[in-house]
DNA sequence: ATGCAACCTCAAGTCGACTTGAGGTCAAGG
DNA sequence: CCTTGACCTCAAGTCGACTTGAGGTTGCAT
């Protein structure tokens, strides 16, 4: 497969592509003179990629948990490790989730009359009030508007 | 409250602060000589835009869903939007955190072995090879590294 | 009244993750 | 054989979200 039709099979722009190779997280096998060549596999990893970055773990963090060949690697502890940053991400969107969707539906005049959205406000205050000291997914980062 | 109190209570450095104040994602309600002075109510609404920004959601699509106060705006069909994004982007963390958790735990030599595994990269590379195309919750940015 | 730590502003810098552009090479169709 | 369009490299630019620093002002404890 050459970089077209990867660009083409998974819609990640070429410019992407390059760059990740750049940044060892996947590899093209080959050249057919200059031009790349992949395996079909770097589809998988692409994807995963694309996963983890929705996830919120940085490219560095990637490469950390996989190899370039998209398999995991062995450190256990790390794995878990991330499982568990993702534990916690996942309970806050769950949070997030709940206090927008109730807003969205709640019929109160004003919100701040609405008991379930001041749960939320509480909540938030209470529990995470301090921004995520050690180690959780990472923030991310710009809009893509096309 | 000034904004070393805040700070404190918070953990939000104060550069931060100044710059959601700049934003028009919080606001200060005064002045003490040239010091701000806050409302307490901003130590929910900081809270909030955390919330907000671990979700994923960029400093502009939450000045999008609440008013400087800390108030859902009103606009229903946003709303929901943005918890349809959150639905989704749960999803895909869980199904990441799963496949995390099994490379962890599994046993197999390789992990390519290992059919949980493998059953997480089909479901990767069927479900989401195309990038989020529309408005999904946006990726995250670069590590605090202290 | 005086000092000075802590606040202020505003411009510039940083960081991750890409994208864009200039300039060059080459595989493949005609 | 000769285009030519798609690919290549490498440097520089962009974008969001902040941070840092220089230079200035000031609430408040002594």
């Amino acid at each position: 497969m050459d970089i077209t039709e990867v660009v083409q099979r998974t819609g990640i722009p070429a410019s992407k592509i390059r760059y990740y190779e750049e940044k060892q997280l996947i590899r093209s096998t080959g050249r057919r003179g200059l031009h790349r060549v992949f395996e079909p596999a770097v589809l998988e990893q692409l994807a995963l990629i694309g996963l983890g970055r929705a996830a919120g773990f940085t490219l560095d963090e990637i490469a950390q948990m996989f190899t370039p060949d998209g398999r995991p690697r062995i450190d256990r502890r790390l794995l878990e490790a991330k499982a568990r940053e993702l534990d916690d991400t996942i309970a806050k969107l769950t949070k997030m989730r709940n206090g927008l969707r109730h807003a969205a539906a709640c019929r109160a005049p004003s919100h701040m009359e609405c008991p379930s959205f001041r749960r939320l406000l509480r909540a938030v205050a209470s529990g995470s009030l301090r921004p995520d000291e050690r180690g959780s997914a990472r923030r991310r980062d710009r809009v893509r508007k096309r």
